[in-house]
DNA sequence: CTGAAAGCGCTTACAG
DNA sequence: CTGAAAGCGCTTACAG
């Protein structure tokens, strides 16, 4: 098979030899036909005679053949891997959607290849960057501050998946989350429940989401007829820290309160800790509600009332929308809805509304 | 430069399209040199005159050239990327070794390629199965259950880190982390406290920590001279429900106890809850004691003791003993000990120990 | 020190 | 329907 002058083949560290040697010319010479006609049934390029067929599928079976996807890449442009660009590979809130992408991705045979852009606008163009010289076959977004022209300019090369936004552009495709409604679900549960005073813990309003749920806040206020008082909104930036401090601001200012509304559960826990330690408690003397659903929100405690965000159907929506964008066809995903959880961290109002440290109230009502 | 019969280039799907266009050998030809040298001096592969280097330099930063990945894993076999197999992407406590993972091989210059293995033996092989197709230059592997042997096996092929576990082969780097010294500093400072009857949560006993960590228990009442109760020792598997489960059953056998040590921070989550549902004030009534501080740590109700498991410097260290071994170097860790956090989840006993529902003290001491 | 050339394992016009 | 061949963008013996 070798003409004069071929080379020995490398030591160890060929490429082939790593993965397992057997090549698709291996299989074309086990089945009888050319590279080419392996090629073409493994990508469902061509119609195929049936025997030809069935003598490669033989061939591909007991050789063990896989195709080498890096070679794939390099010929076809295909790598067979998409990738992620999330915000931090830990986040308690996207490691949802990751598990998503990754279920969904491998059921089709792609791989995810996931980097972080740690809400960093300059980070995430970074990470583009790193996909694209990793040839991925397309990339998903995850929120982020990317702007809008960035993502659309991205989407000239390769199909692009954002969640977090709503935009319209050829090759990509992008959804967001209903967060206004989620608020105004927390916030009107609140209200229904006899709260007037009810305090909110704004994410921060870089984030659109933050924005969003904001909204709700006071939309809900507003249509019940209740003021929205600017000092009862605090802001915070997403984490537990700032949720505590929030609290700690409020308390100090001796802003009354009975309720609050945490732009996220991250931001709910660090509440219900200052609320803790000023012995307030949850909910006999503040109602809490937060906003995310973390897989640890039913364990807090008390077990934490929020608004559930289905990040892990996002993530699933997202790779399936991917998917669709690479079989040429316009995605169509349904949008999960926000559905408020009701745990134990609300209750009706007791009156007065808990003012500040010290003036607790030791009423007991039975949970709803 | 074409010979005849050259194709024309393919259209805008072209491998090369995708990532920027630049090749190396339009650097080569803008500097005057052959794409040998220009390769060479990328690697770092041989002497090259000061003004060939420099030339290729200039070059470079010109065309703002990067090498495309993929073909170069499939020419030499080096593909700049680090399988990772974690056991879910979305781990609360592995999320922490991903992030160490990532910082350190990106300061290298190598993208992680993340993969889940779901504590399941077959799945992890088929994860190393997915990285070796994608050519991986390394794979770590996050603890897991794949046997020593596997591990081994594939270390033939390509360099391997393992954490959690003590295993000494060519091509392979493991290391563990001192799980029995942690439980036992966790048991001692409940002793110290004055604690008598202490119960402990263990974690699945198919994981080689839940198994170390049930021996530092041990240990550490054995050398006080306490007996080991196997009424007090519940079974649990890591989760939050099972921790909460566990203090169900301790509580319905009406075994007596004044102190719970859970094997993982998720299970004293769980525990927390029970014994608050139960009425049983931490720590007032109980001590709980944790381990590995996850993030939430810090924000639970009341703030809980725990074990520093530094699951992020284990990624750093991990990664870095990855590049070690890719330099052909002996990797040289040195390993983070395990520490104690005290927080706000334990106190010196009260007699006497709390017994069941129903029997709670209202007795308090100022905190430590 | 440096170049010409073969090769990595695929894909895909091109030509039957 | 199917093959022969060129090419993807690099790397690396081989030969000066």
């Amino acid at each position: 098979m070798d003409k004069a002058g071929r080379r020995q083949p490398r030591g160890r560290a060929s490429a082939a030899g790593a993965a397992g040697a057997v090549t698709l010319e291996m299989v074309a010479a086990a089945a009888g036909v050319s590279p080419s006609t392996v090629s073409r049934i493994l990508n469902g390029t061509a119609v195929v005679s049936a025997d030809k067929r069935a003598a490669v599928d033989a061939a591909i079976a007991r050789l063990g053949f896989s195709p080498n996807p890096i070679a794939r890449g390099l010929a076809g442009g295909r790598t067979m891997s998409i990738g992620v660009v999330t915000q931090a590979i830990d986040s308690p809130f996207y490691g949802g959607a990751l598990r998503g992408i990754e279920i969904a991705l491998d059921a089709a045979g792609y791989s995810p290849l996931f980097v972080s852009g740690h809400w960093h606008a300059r980070h995430e163009a970074g990470c583009i960057q790193t996909l694209r010289s990793r040839h991925v076959d397309g990339i998903i977004v995850l929120t982020g501050r990317l702007s809008d022209a960035a993502l659309a300019e991205t989407a000239r090369a390769l199909p692009v998946v954002a969640t977090g936004r709503r935009l319209e552009r050829p090759g990509l495709f992008a959804f967001d989350f209903d967060n206004l409604g989620g608020a105004l679900l927390a916030t009107q549960h609140l209200i229904g429940l006899g709260h007037r005073d009810i305090a909110y813990i704004s994410g921060d309003l870089r984030h659109p989401d933050a924005e969003q749920r904001l909204r709700g806040y006071r939309g809900a206020l507003e249509s019940a007829g209740l003021p929205v008082d600017p000092a009862r909104v605090l802001q915070g930036d997403f984490t537990e820290a700032s949720g505590l401090q929030a609290v700690e601001r409020l308390i100090g200012d001796r802003t009354p309160f009975s309720a609050i509304f945490a732009a996220n559960d991250q931001m709910a826990f660090g509440a219900a800790l200052a609320l803790h330690r000023h012995r307030l408690r949850v909910p006999d003397d503040v109602s809490l509600v937060g906003f995310d659903d973390l897989a640890s929100a039913q364990y807090a405690i008390p077990p934490l009332t929020t608004v559930h965000h289905p990040i892990h159907e996002l993530g699933l929506l997202a790779a399936s929308a991917m998917l669709q964008l690479l079989a040429g066809e316009p995605p169509r995903v349904d949008q999960p809805a926000p559905r408020l959880v009701i745990r134990e961290s609300t209750r009706a109002r007791s009156e007065p509304a808990a003012l500040a440290r010290g003036q607790r109230h030791a009423v007991r009502r039975p949970a709803r």
